[in-house]
DNA sequence: ATTGTTGCAAAGTGTTTGCACAAAC
DNA sequence: GTTTGTGCAAACACTTTGCAACAAT
């Protein structure tokens, strides 16, 4: 029994390395360790904080290599791009069922999710009555986190 | 009658050079001129175009400056900052009265902005549950404009 | 052997800062 | 006259692109 490295992987990790192949992507070992530190994740990550923890978890990985990952995972739709205001983009797994939202403290950066469904109702509602196609919404609340209150 | 340059001014610019004042601030004339554009505007607009827009209509202001003074304005509060995820911050006059979300197409970057009750009900209940102080919040809804559908 | 993948360095874009001069008080 | 406001250019931070080497098929 000797497989110390790998860690169990998420239905979300198996249904983003099948849509890779479907979609004619070789297995690259930088996407592999990517999407394997996604997997892990509940939340969003910069593409800073991705090259960070990659590099001392898994494998570094180049910058630029991180952000064309990202970029096709996105358009694969397996990977949300989100903009809380920070001056820089985060990354999280699409989970269907675990959509959520983000509360970001203005004074340390934390990023904390939440979720809600008469929020969902709402936006949902709104999607129906303007003259626009919605494909998707972002929804931030910022303030104080409990500890910089 | 010579006063052709002058239009009327608004609410949002009286009240604003008002907290300007208060706040300490000298009158100056790029700031002048900043507050007297935003003052027109219903919705929100990214340093570049105000950038544009002062050089062809009131006065030239360097990019500076006119990142000075929004930020200037932003922490009176008078602006609001939004980060639609188009990897640039816009700005917008912000109205008591008036406060609305965008909708932002992801073909050709129209913004669009709406409100709506219920979601702001749903959003003010979200602040009341978590443990989080809740300042400010921003929707986006994105998708494709009526032009680009 | 072919074609996609990766890393490096360079270029790009939006934003901020340092500093000297001009303007407001 | 002192202090704040402004403009320019340089510095910055994040992201994208060009290209040569590498790995997967």
């Amino acid at each position: 029994m000797a497989k110390t490295k790998k860690k169990k992987e998420s239905e979300w990790a198996t249904a983003t390395n099948e849509r890779l192949s479907e979609a004619g992507f070789r297995r690259g070992g930088a996407r592999a360790a990517v999407v394997s530190l996604l997997d892990e994740q509940s939340c969003a990550l910069s593409a800073y904080e991705i090259e960070d923890l990659l590099a001392q978890r898994e494998r570094a990985v180049g910058r630029a290599s991180i952000y064309r990952i990202l970029e096709e995972l996105d358009e694969l739709g397996v990977v949300a791009k989100v903009e809380l205001g920070q001056g820089q983009a985060r990354y999280e797994p699409v989970r269907p069922d675990h959509h959520h939202h983000h509360l970001v403290c203005d004074k340390c950066g934390a990023v904390i999710a939440f979720d809600d469904a008469p929020l969902e109702r709402a936006v949902h509602s709104i999607s129906k009555r303007v003259d626009f196609a919605v494909e998707g919404h972002e929804i931030v609340l910022h303030g104080l986190c409990a500890d910089c209150r």
